[in-house]
RNA sequence: GCCUGGGUAGCUCAGUUGGUAGAGCAGCGGACUGAAAAUCCGCGUGUCGGUGGUUCGAUUCCGCCCCCAGGCA
């Protein structure tokens, strides 16, 4: 989210003054109204990183986005771009057939992929046929053929899994400072574009809520109510992925990290 | 004070013609390959307000008490 310009404060993007100190890349460089995905971040990334590498420096990649780190650290399906109105198809088709009827079509050009996803995933299941109807091979397989895209032993990662409530108490902080820097205007600027609400940008956690509020069909305690959920669900999300997906990945978990970073680095604190 | 409704899961409520109860939301757990701050999947023991009685058995029927809402004084 902290790639999109206009987004700064909602997404709590680093400040001019820490932006100042170090160099950071990717933030704000798209605009809320193009899509961007996971590849086309995993491309923009990769540039950004041999470009630091070319200059004899070392990068640090930070973000809460299981998947994107997934991308960088085991490599992305060699899918074909899928245009928009192939999407919007779908879309449409998952809607006249019903999801039964759906399944059963993309199980005779992918079944591994009919097989495994969830009931009611209509968001993977249209994009596994997407894929299909590319022409190319089934999602599945290019899953297969997936390689990492950075070299081994070029990159070390640690997960950060404070504890549950002390980051919950975060999330609170955060909600109440953002706010304090004019959450409102941000999503008010968002609203006078009539961006397409489907657009990633508009996704952002408490957009939703807060334009729901400026519309006036929500009270702004109301609003705030739903960005703390939403919030909350999130990063129970994200610890999950880390559980699961980042298993291995050596952990910085106490809620005053300067110890553990320190032992991990073997740097001083 | 009297009358009428209510008191069941964290919340809003359903239900049991007597055999100790179930939905939605919340919460929690899980999945995850170009929408990922997305999209999904799974999980329901709670003195059924308290107490005494009837009964083999009471959250359910009866008595008394407490609390809440509305009405009457």
């Amino acid at each position: 989210m902290q790639v999109y310009a206009g987004l700064e404060v909602l997404s709590a993007a680093p400040s001019a003054a820490e932006r100042a100190a170090v160099p950071h890349h990717l933030v704000g460089v798209a605009d809320p109204g193009e899509a961007w995905s996971v590849g086309r971040w995993l491309e923009a990334a990769l540039a950004a990183l041999a470009d630091i590498g070319a200059r004899g420096r070392f990068a640090i990649v930070v973000g809460g986005t299981g998947l994107y780190f997934r991308a960088l650290t085991r490599g992305l399906a060699p899918a074909p771009a899928i245009p928009p109105q192939v999407r919007a198809q779908t879309s449409a088709l998952f809607e006249a057939e019903g999801e039964a009827v759906f399944r059963l079509r993309l199980a005779r050009i992918d079944p591994a992929a009919a097989a495994r996803i969830n009931p009611g995933d209509r968001q993977r299941l249209t994009r596994a046929l997407e894929v299909a109807m590319a022409g190319g091979p089934a999602l599945s397989e290019l899953q297969r053929k997936t390689e990492p895209p950075l070299p081994t032993g070029a990159w070390r990662a640690v997960a950060l899994t404070p504890p549950r409530e002390i980051l919950y108490g975060r999330c609170e902080a955060r909600l109440e400072r953002i706010m304090g820097q004019g959450a409102l205007n941000e999503v008010r600027a968002l609203l006078a574009r009539r961006l397409a609400p489907n657009l990633p940008a508009m996704k952002a956690l408490g957009v939703a809520a807060l334009a729901e509020h400026l519309e006036g069909r929500l009270s702004l305690e109301a609003a705030l109510a739903r960005a703390r959920q939403e919030t909350r669900r999130y990063v129970k999300r994200q610890l999950t992925w880390l559980g699961s997906q980042a298993g291995d990945w050596p952990r910085i978990d106490a809620a005053e990290p300067d110890a553990q970073w320190a032992a991990l680095t073997g740097l001083g604190t």
